[in-house]
DNA sequence: TGAATATTTGGCAAAATAGCCAAATAAGGC
DNA sequence: GCCTTATTTGGCTATTTTGCCAAATATTCA
């Protein structure tokens, strides 16, 4: 595997790094529904608010949210929906993983 | 959050760190062009044999790969080709943050 | 400006992950 | 059955991630 192709897939497992956390899977999907304040996730969360913070800077980081500072509060917004579609998918393999399981005992 | 719903979640987050890992997700890569044996996958990825075996169990239970013995060697496949929509989000995520990054520059 | 409220950062300890080596296991061909 | 080749597992260390606390920073409103 040449230097390129490592750092494309390093830069692309950054990103999906950034949603391999339940807590940060939530946040994302409580966002699909519209923004929300810090103080309304970290509520949703029930976690540090330092916690909450970090996990939210993390997907700032990775280009998943967009956050916008209005007064004292800081808004977070979905920028990219397209990771709405992990979900879906998502779910599909646990669903066809627990479907197999169940074949395997029948055996 | 109640209980079901962390459960929920962190069955989806599993999931999705299968995938949180250059060397997995570049496995996938290939595998979507095709089925490949261990061995072939050992020689694409250029890491320890039993490094890869381990990244391939992770794949394998996290539901995204099928395995097939067939004699002496293991042919993995892509159970779940929904996982290849990642790639196409990833990518507009990484090209998004990168332009947004350029704007920034330019203010 | 100062008080009050909101968010981020630093530091640290616990837990999880990665990758290598060596040893164990599995399967086919002689 | 035994040898050879292929894959997995155990054990270990190094690295990374997580989550809390406390401290620092920022912003509004009086």
């Amino acid at each position: 595997m040449d230097e390129k192709t490592k750092a494309l897939f390093e830069a692309q497992a950054a990103v999906i790094k950034a949603m391999a956390h339940p807590t940060r899977l939530y946040i994302v999907d409580r966002l699909s529904k519209g923004e929300k304040s810090d103080l309304e996730l970290t509520e949703m969360v029930d976690a540090d608010v330092s916690t909450v913070s970090k996990h939210l800077s993390v997907l700032k980081n990775a280009g998943i949210l967009n956050d916008d500072k209005r007064g004292k509060q800081v808004f977070y917004r979905l920028a990219m929906p397209c990771v709405l579609g992990f979900f879906t998918c998502v779910r599909s393999v646990i669903e066809s993983r627990a479907k197999g399981q169940i074949k395997l005992l029948r055996k």
